[in-house]
DNA sequence: ACAAGTTTTCAATATCTTTTGAAAGTATAG
DNA sequence: CTATACTTTCAAAAGATATTGAAAACTTGT
């Protein structure tokens, strides 16, 4: 396949990937433009190739920096600002499931919490309704415990020791 | 906390969850009455409870039976179908990550093997594409094959196994 | 075979999310 | 200080997605 072609299936494919797993599908298409630029690049140049508005590829850059997934960078002698993506991407995954896991488990753990338990009459149903929480928190927990370990650990060490597991 | 009103809190958490996460809020809702249902539930309780329409109801449950996180239960001397949820939550996790694999992992693999290889008289570019898919590719693989294990172990095995990892 | 109960479908509608683009805001050079 | 280049905001519009509800299809008991 030609260069340009991969190019765009690249960014159609990031997209739809994207979208199905709840980002945006223009956050994820712009992302996916920087992945694959050998150079930084400008909003004009994004705008254009993409086919979008100034608005909309400013608002998703900003939110890919908040994500910490593209930095901002200034090339010598020009007024305007350029963007680049982190390429490294066991990098990339650590920093969507810490930002998904700040942004998201936290909170449903927190929420969690409070229904750990409940007031009724009945004693059945009550029981219930918090085995049904409890067990729910207890893999959010375990899962939230397993993030915090990977974001720590490097690639090399954290695959190697999840690969010999199963061996 | 009263009962009834930490079961509403719960729908809305589950629905307000699922739809961060690529699943549409209905769907979400419905398995969270479910779960913290004790008995099976018809349709027509399920319309009430949320108060939404018959043929949402229907839809969403079909897809939640797709999903294989509901059953069909039927009910002696009753005439309609009964729905009741999977409350083992492992079982549950592991049939989202089945079928949220197959569904969208293994495609993304697929296509991602299309790319691995570009043409380009621009030899640094080539490479450079080659490079960032490689290393999506990669990554891609390796979560790939933690999943596949994941779904053969038990939850006290993974778990055990991460947790002493780690330590 | 019919009637009553139940489930499924799907075109129309409503709702929610994303995108646009022009105006306001900000920074920089001269 | 002023003009110009550039970025950000946000109300309106477009587009995508979810929901409705009534009709069609199916199922079961008599």
């Amino acid at each position: 396949m030609e260069l340009e072609q991969a190019k765009n299936q690249f960014i159609n494919l990031w997209g739809n990937f994207g979208s199905q797993w709840g980002i945006n599908r223009s956050m994820a298409q712009v992302h996916a433009i920087l992945l694959t630029s050998p150079t930084p690049l400008s909003t004009e140049d994004i705008m254009e190739k993409l086919q979008i508005s100034r608005g909309n590829t400013n608002m998703n850059v900003r939110e890919l920096i908040n994500w910490n997934l593209v930095y901002k960078e200034t090339v010598l002698g020009e007024r305007r600002e350029f963007f680049r993506a982190e390429k490294d991407m066991w990098e990339v995954a650590k920093r969507i499931v810490r930002e998904r896991k700040r942004r998201e488990i936290e909170p449903l753990m927190q929420h969690l919490n409070d229904l750990k338990t409940v007031e009724s009459d009945n004693l059945a149903e009550k029981q219930d309704f918090e085995n049904t929480i409890q067990s729910i928190d207890r893999l959010v927990n375990k899962l939230d415990s397993i993030s915090n370990n990977l974001m720590k650990a490097d690639e090399h060490a954290f695959f190697g020791m999840i690969v010999n597991l199963f061996k």
